[in-house]
DNA sequence: ATTAGCACTCACGCTCTTTAAGTGCTAAAT
DNA sequence: ATTTAGCACTTAAAGAGCGTGAGTGCTAAT
């Protein structure tokens, strides 16, 4: 089927269309006779009813029984979202109020993710959420020994663009030169290193160039390892999860339970739009049991990648009832994720030319 | 009133604590005839429900309706916790599990924290809580400037036990020795001050100290300025807040969304626990609405500081029904709450040895 | 002071009925 | 060849009525 939308008439997609519209709206079946009141549509209940059973025989329309209005299917949601829907601009209050909370931050992927991620929530009212990929080699690229007192010294590492920090305690005094030492020979013999690549060759050739204090190398050492591993990248947040609580999808004290079980598993949200991420550009969209996860029946997840200097490093996205407001919602991600791209970009840590802005700051 | 206890007769004392036992067991109100199976009562149901009518007009148990059983008042919950809950010990089981939890972190007030209160939530099946006061004076012990490029470089500054890192983007180069140097000025100028204590003198004086860098000062002040007017020492945690649904108290969905919306009400919780801290070293129990918050209606919150040093430094606690386990929540929190305190004095960063704080901090 | 006995209350679950919204089909109209 | 009016049919939801049972409060006997 290379191009469904010629298969539908003008007059059976303006009807699919109302009924969608009117059932996101309400939240209700859409009967024929409520459809008769659309502007755009001039022929009578009947012939409505005609056009309606026909498209539930298309597989776009749903009968909850016999006696109700029609509902739309996964397959209506999936034909509206790729034919019917007009696109929505965000008002300018909802833009300013964007690039505001967007621009003030420092461009840190963990403090801008968390402002869009919040952002996103408060403004389509569902639960948004953030993604950072799994760092698969985990490497540190620059280590700093901070001596804190004669026996305490915290271990700073730079692991991508995150700071991972650790106290070490010690049991033997630790001179104010071991200190910086041990930061510079970290820095030249430890850098890009993996977990398993600290071997005894490599430990053995710290120990020598710290002299005198070699007896700190083993211990950081095992510091920076335990680090290492404690270390997870991917992360995923939720955000504004109370606000499904709002709509009638979720009053079902079970479902809710279900779709809340489903937040803790984050391994398969991962999964998920890792697997999906074949668009990196556009906005993905799965719907109902287009989710891998089957739980997600009558809920609707929209993400969108975020990019920095070309490379994926996340993604933002909503989750809401089927019945969601794909408009606004596909215009919300869509902005956040540029908006957070863009920010990332103008000034990141990556980002290393004197192109961007003056300050330190902004 | 200064003892109630003495009110209440044994016989009385003995059915109080019958039926709230059995109400705990089974969330359902309690009859008399239910009560006769009891090994320690050896009365007749009739005997129980004058007794039960006379502690209905003490206030301590409610009828739902006429010809239901009864179920324990706010006040006879207090009652409870105050004069007949008997002591429970863990089983070795969990205290195994909670020492291994805890002591193997490193002895962090963030990552033990954490651990404390996912332990908690599952220990207990409630929702659990973690607290971290409010830091009121801000103020830094100790700066290092991380060097990551020609033109970018990172602020990690010490803030009473943690870490708060800023990235600084450059127009101009910054030269490695201007990096080092900078570190060590503001560790000698600049340490345990205030933002609006980095007035012109001070910049001055940290000018001249930077020689031919003093271009730097400027930038990075306004970086540490703005990091920490950032730093918001007071946190607040849920974990497990999907464990409510277990219980039948709150399937219904306008209560449940009551108490989710609650949690986002973070500044209130902060109150609530700062200002009924009056018992420091204690467990502290506020039932239904004994909470300043007035949702709070059908829940009570149990919490109890966590002591470092002397010095409470958060607090730990658990949210459910007032028809919750007392007996378990108390000895899990106060066992947890302990178990972090321990784990924090043993070698966390502030404990010296035996010299006494001889740094820059506190 | 305790208890057996009994009348009374009231939520809960059951069936039965009514209501109203909405459909599908047929036959007439355009 | 569509479209539409009309009508019979279906069905969930809402309400009415009723028996059931757990539990109470009171009274009188122990």
């Amino acid at each position: 089927m290379p191009d469904r939308n010629h298969d539908l008439s003008e007059r059976k997609k303006l009807i699919l269309k109302a009924v969608i519209d009117a059932h996101i709206k309400n939240g209700e079946p859409v009967g024929s006779k409520a459809l008769t009141k659309h502007e755009l549509i001039s022929c009578s209940s009947a012939t409505i009813r005609n056009e309606m059973a026909e498209l539930e025989n298309l597989g776009y329309l749903e009968q909850p029984h016999t006696s109700a209005g029609r509902i739309p299917s996964e397959a209506g949601y999936r034909f509206y979202v790729d034919w019917l829907l007009d696109r929505y601009n965000l008002t300018n209050a909802e833009i300013n109020e964007l690039k505001a909370n967007l621009s003030q931050k420092q461009a840190e992927l963990d403090s801008i993710m968390d402002t869009a991620v919040k952002l996103a929530a408060k403004m389509t009212n569902y639960t948004a959420l953030s993604v950072k990929p799994k760092i698969l080699r985990i490497t540190v690229s620059r280590y700093e020994i901070m001596r804190i007192d004669d026996y305490t010294c915290m271990l700073i590492m730079l692991i991508g663009s995150m700071v991972k920090t650790k106290y070490m305690h010690s049991e033997a005094q630790i001179p104010v030169q071991a200190a910086a030492q041990l930061s510079s020979v970290l820095n030249m013999t430890a850098t890009g290193i993996t977990a398993s690549e600290f071997n005894m060759p490599l430990i053995m050739k710290m120990e020598s160039a710290m002299g005198e204090y070699d007896y700190m190398v083993t211990p950081v050492v095992k510091a920076i390892c335990q680090a290492m591993s404690e270390f997870d990248g991917s992360d995923l947040k939720f955000e504004g999860v109370n606000r499904l609580l709002s709509y009638p999808e979720y009053y079902d004290v079970d479902r809710l339970r279900e779709i809340l079980a489903l937040f803790e598993r984050k391994d398969d949200f991962l999964d998920v739009i890792s697997n999906t991420g074949g668009d990196k550009n556009g906005i993905n969209i799965l719907i109902g049991r287009e989710n891998v996860v089957k739980v997600m029946d009558n809920s609707t997840l929209i993400f969108k990648s975020i990019i920095q200097d070309g490379v994926p490093v996340g993604a933002i996205g909503i989750i809401g009832p089927t019945r969601m407001d794909y408009k606004r919602v596909i215009a919300t991600v869509d902005s956040l994720a540029k908006g957070v791209s863009a920010a990332l970009d103008r000034g990141g840590p990556k980002k290393i030319k004197g192109s961007g802005p003056g300050d330190a700051e902004r």
